[in-house]
DNA sequence: GTACCTTACGAGATACGTAACCATC
DNA sequence: GATGGTTACGTATCTCGTAAGGTAC
């Protein structure tokens, strides 16, 4: 196999035709243009280059070495550049996950922007589940998380709220509760609230799932539930309620489940999450493209 | 760009996922991987493999340096080894010119044989004009001329002759000797030669436009004619006659042209020529295949 | 303790430049 | 004689192997 040095040469000769023209090129003496263009026709066993010292043109070996050998080797600096852009940061794939059909909508802009922002990058996208979704952050299978708050982890680092949507409870489509035009917190009292695994952060539990009413009375705990399908499930069952952002009443209809409006709840909030150890160019870029595009507290109504 | 001992080092590196398996085949030390393999990575600003001293396994980037660089260095060392087999004449295209549709269905069958006897060789082909023949071969535009004999000039070499087929007369329709069967070679007085241009060796025109008849009687010199069609043309214009070789009856029916066995003329004869100075083992090849094929002296009669 | 990747260092190979040489126009 | 490719030779870089060092299982 040819030298780095030994195939430039013989590109850049044929090329140029002129071995001062070459070694120019190459910031090389000429001397050595001529000494390694005599090796490679040593190697290949037949001359590559008739010249004279008026001129210089290739041979029909040459000529088939040139042709034969040019493509190929600029592929390999292609690949080369490619993959030292990817290293240096400079190009990539930013992988994303969210959770729900709207933030998927919402983050297709976000992408939008953040290519504009960080030209050779793109960004991938894969929805996840609930419990899914820190565990491949922290697993590292994506770069960030676009999910609902709030979510206090040691290791994981929120952007500011991004999306801020008005709280719900999904309730037994059945329940008397239902019949009420809107629920207030104070009523959780009056059925079971779907509980979450235990993989899911106590922050996150505590803000869906809170033991007590405002006021102090218990709120009983029922079966719990891994995927919003699974919790619904359970809802439209009968067996408790659970409190959403008001998009599931559009992504989520089923004839088994109510939603109503929680009239005193906090909104339900999202935002971008980042491993702390995993801060990039990047990922501040996709937080600010997303900070640019959805602002501080726009709320949107499902 | 890199080394040809970095992307190789990578690549067997990529594959083996093996420090010391890698050097064994690279024919180094494992020293010399590893360090090799730190250099790339500084160069590319990110680690490729991720080490510990129980396993190695490429990251994202080296996989996708990996997947970009080995089909391109690929294509590289196929584009090498294609031309140091042709330098080294281990293969090659062997330039073939001849005269007349004949000559080329036979010489399609020595191909075949000479691919046989050469694997790696190939052979092309093209028809050329009478005067063209060995201009093609002193130019070098062709390795090897199938052509009528006889053709005796110092830096040609002739092969033996491989067909022979009757000599016949081309004279006009209307001449009064066309009304023979057969014509003597002592009848060519009776009407004019038409004559070859001076390009054409001398050997060829002494044979073919003789000035005399066998008993001594001047031939007559008509126009010249550069290729067969022009010669045929005259011939048919009244101009004069040509001597053929019997094929010409079967590839050049004319109504204007007559076709008599001139009996008691030698033979035309055919045969291979290559350049003094470009005798190869390929042309020598393409001899023996036609020796083998055509034999010495075997008749054809168009 | 063993397998194996990494670091340190001296040795050898070879790509390199300078300068003189030679050929063509 | 000018332009430009080639040859000769000393130098410096860089790859290489050896050997010691470190780390995970």
């Amino acid at each position: 196999m040819l030298e780095r040095h030994e195939i430039e040469a013989f590109l850049v000769l044929a090329d140029e035709l002129h071995f001062g023209r070459t070694a120019e090129r190459l910031h090389v003496s000429t001397a050595r243009v001529s000494q390694t263009v005599r090796k490679l026709e040593r190697r290949f066993g037949a001359p590559l280059f008739v010249r004279t010292s008026r001129r210089v043109e290739p041979t029909a070996l040459g000529a088939q070495l040139a042709a034969e050998l040019r493509p190929a080797w600029e592929a390999v600096g292609a690949a080369v550049r490619r993959v030292a852009d990817a290293g240096h940061g400079r190009s990539g794939t930013l992988r994303v996950a969210f959770g729900g059909p709207a933030a998927g909508q919402l983050l297709a802009g976000v992408a939008e922007r953040f290519r504009e922002r960080l030209p050779g990058w793109e960004a991938t996208f894969r929805e996840a589940e609930l419990v899914d979704r820190i565990a491949l952050l922290r697993s590292g299978e994506v770069d960030l998380v676009f999910a609902e708050y709030p979510l206090r982890e040691p290791d994981l680092m929120a952007g500011p709220v991004l999306v801020s949507e008005p709280r719900m409870l999904a309730l037994p489509a059945g329940h008397r509760l239902a019949r009420l035009g809107a629920v207030t917190a104070e009523r959780l009292a009056d059925l079971p609230l779907v509980q979450l695994p235990s993989a899911v952060p106590q922050s996150f539990r505590a803000d869906r799932t809170p033991t007590r009413t405002p006021a102090g009375r218990p709120i009983p705990p029922g079966p719990a539930g891994t995927t919003l399908n699974e919790i619904l499930t359970l809802v439209g069952a009968g067996r408790g309620a659970f409190p959403v952002g008001a998009q599931a009443r559009r992504y989520h209809p089923r004839p088994d489940v109510a939603y109503r409006p929680l009239t005193d709840a906090p909104p339900v909030q999202w935002g971008l999450l980042h491993h702390r150890d995993h801060a990039t160019p990047a990922t501040e870029a996709f937080h600010q493209a997303a900070q640019e595009l959805l602002g501080v507290g726009a709320a949107t109504d499902g």
